[in-house]
RNA sequence: GCCACAGUAGCUCAGUGGUAGAGCAACGCAUUCGUAAUGCGUAGGUCGUCGGUUCGAUCCCGACCUGUGGCUCCA
């Protein structure tokens, strides 16, 4: 979306645009015809189709709210019914200015008022290009095209929701607002997207973590900081066994660190004063905290002091790395020691802006499944490929494969990127060779990079469409300098190792608040909070419910007796809104012949099973994992 | 951080300038039942917080807090 703003789009590309994407950017012209109808004082910006249909960003006294949707449908649905054509009409740039000035560009006539964002967009056409000017009935906009040949092909459209957005999205410019719609060729593929929509809600996983009893955000304790109830807590415990096999095969080893560390660590690593913006503001230790309220010292002071060092306090660590590097620096390293990797389910702080919060997946406080690899410059590009593997194998066990990789570079135009160039030349060289390996393609994105250094990112879509970076590896050639870490060679010298960064999951927050979308709340069996449930026909069978119970329980399955007076109609329901792989029955026929009712949550009644056999199915199903 | 919208029982939500209601959940009693809801009863709310207007505010106004949708940001 950003893309549609930041960077304009050559003629040859727009000419590339598809027949859907040609329609919504037409209905987002029959869009700002209807609201200049409505709103004859509205300042039209920018106009673009998106992923799900298409927006037009607006300047107007009016607020408009969900309420005026139905009034701007209407108005659409008439100038879509009178069929009118979409006629391209090259100007010259000073006919385009004057049509400009005179208000005439978006909108349905001149006005008092010059078309101010057009005369700024117009400004921004280079020289050798086409100016074309799109009308519509009597509403004239200047547009590159193309568009679909008659506003009677935009017949399937919505308007969703509104928005504000700034100009240009700068934070510096007026806020506009964003009217956002979509539209497809027919009403059939309209109704299927709006029915997807409607879906795609019911696995928000805000709303699920709240109906399977999985997390708890409370503003007492503070905004973006989770907890994790009980039903949450089994599946962050199991993902993390998961990936802790994995990382004993691989060669890791598992080291614990605080949650805190002092400022001057950070001033080292650079995190501190660089960015301190981001997060949560330094503990300042009692004493010069008194010695400060007694001399009265203000806020800016503070800060001041703080970031020379003048007054030392601790920090919420925003990264475990440091803490990593100081566990390696205490102990001299020859070659032979390398590649040294230190893992720790670390928990880290940022402190993000109050408007970007939201659910698991943009928080304060995050545990990351995060590891420190200390290697030789030889060894870089075999241990990026290990670390690459170990995401591929935990996306492939959960059946993640709707993801795409990136490869984050910096930014040749950007300053805040710390190191020599040199050595990011050399990272970034190394992350591609990686990724070739990988069997999956990868797009390189510049400006992407950590500060520290590039990255390769594994990026996943939530159900609404935004895309959010789970795992990451990341080369660093600057934090061993800063700290000025070495090994000793075969050489009898001191070299400089090279650090990767890694995280399979990203955070486990992100990732299970993903997760429980990509399921829909119903987690295989080995991540199910609860993955038995027995239920009884009568209080008969509670003794056999009971043995039931504790034969499984026994064999570590979880496993829980619903022995209420409820119907086993109704405690079905339960178990299903529940989302509980397996219930099993029991009534008179299992008492008697020592079996269970199998049903699963999806595939429905499975007949009957003796107990050790069920016992023994299921406990193989968690053993491998099985989706 | 910015703009818009919202906040009523554990959950989902209705409602009004004269101190509140439903369904589900909870609890109690009855029922002992075969694959998505057994019946009856009880209890449960400082109507987000703080101020203001008013004889009177959950309702109107303001500020703040929190949430939602975006924008900006995301080491």
């Amino acid at each position: 979306m950003a893309d549609d703003v930041k960077q304009r789009k050559t003629l040859d590309e727009r000419a590339q645009m598809s027949d859907l994407e040609r329609l919504r950017h037409s209905t987002a012209h029959v869009l700002a015809s209807a609201i200049a109808k409505l709103w004859p004082d509205a300042q039209f910006a920018y106009g673009p189709p998106t992923e799900q249909g298409f927006y037009y960003d607006v300047d107007l006294a009016h607020r408009i709210t969900p309420d005026d949707f139905p009034a701007i449908e209407d108005e659409m649905r008439k100038v879509v019914k009178e069929n009118q054509t979409f006629e391209r009409l090259i100007v010259s740039r000073d006919e385009a200015l004057k049509l400009a000035q005179s208000g005439r560009l978006a909108a349905l006539g001149d006005r008092d008022t010059p078309s101010t964002f057009k005369i700024d967009l117009l400004n921004e056409i280079p020289d050798d290009e086409e100016i074309s000017i799109y009308q519509n009935g009597d509403f004239w906009d200047l547009c590159a095209g193309p568009h679909v040949g008659r506003t009677g092909n935009c017949k399937a459209f919505k308007v969703m929701s509104v928005a504000s957005a700034f100009y240009k999205g700068d934070a510096n410019n007026p806020q506009l607002q964003r009217v956002y719609g979509t539209a497809f060729k027919n009403k059939t593929e309209l109704e299927e997207h709006l029915e997807r929509l409607e879906q795609a809600k019911e696995r928000d996983h805000r709303k699920l973590g709240k109906e399977l009893d999985l997390f708890h955000i409370d503003e007492a304790v503070g905004q973006g900081l989770v907890l994790w109830k009980p039903n949450g807590a089994v599946i962050r415990q199991e993902l993390q066994d998961f990936i802790s096999e994995h990382l004993r095969r691989q060669g890791y080893s598992q080291v614990f660190t605080p949650h805190i560390g002092k400022l001057g660590l950070y001033r080292t690593s650079g995190h501190f004063p660089y960015y301190a913006d981001s997060q949560f503001p330094p503990v300042i230790e009692r004493d010069a905290m008194q010695a400060l309220a007694d001399e009265g010292c203000g806020c800016g002071e503070l800060s001041n002091k703080l970031a020379s060092g003048e007054i030392d306090g601790f920090l919420l660590k925003p990264m475990n790395c440091p803490h990593h590097i100081k566990i390696f620096q205490s102990n001299h390293h020859s070659y032979r020691d390398l590649p040294v990797r230190l893992a720790e389910f670390g928990t880290v702080y940022r402190w993000e802006q109050s408007g970007e919060l939201g659910g698991m997946t943009r928080v304060r406080g995050f545990t990351q499944d995060d590891a420190h690899l200390f290697c030789t410059e030889e060894q870089v590009a075999a241990e990026v490929k290990g670390c690459l593997e170990l995401v591929k194998i935990v996306l492939g066990t959960l059946g993640m494969n709707d993801y795409r990789v990136r490869i984050g570079l910096r930014d040749p135009d950007s300053t805040k990127y710390v190191g020599d160039p040199a050595n990011w030349d050399r990272a970034e060289a190394a992350l591609r060779e990686a990724a070739s390996t990988l069997g999956t393609e990868f797009k390189e994105e510049p400006g992407e990079a950590a500060f520290y250094g590039p990255k390769i990112d594994f990026v996943v879509k939530d159900v609404i469409g935004r895309e959010w970076q789970l795992g990451t590896v990341q080369v660093d050639y600057n934090l061993p300098e800063r700290f000025g870490l070495e090994y000793i060679g075969s050489d009898n010298q001191p070299h400089r190792p090279v650090m990767i960064h890694r995280a399979p999951f990203g955070s486990m927050e992100r990732f299970v608040g993903v997760l429980i979308e990509h399921f829909a709340g119903k987690f295989p069996t080995w991540l199910a909070p609860e993955q038995v449930r027995i239920l009884t026909i009568s209080e008969k069978f509670v003794d056999f419910g009971k043995e039931v119970a504790q034969e499984l329980k026994n064999a570590g399955v979880r496993v829980t007796l619903d022995d209420s007076g409820d119907k086993i109609g109704a405690k079905i329901r339960l178990a299903q809104i529940g989302k509980i792989p397996y219930m099993l029955v029991i009534g008179a026929r299992e008492a008697e012949s020592r079996e269970v009712s199998v049903r699963h949550r999806d595939r429905g009644d499975s007949g009957s099973l003796g107990v050790e056999a069920f016992r023994e199915q299921v406990v193989e199903e968690i053993r491998s994992r099985s989706l």
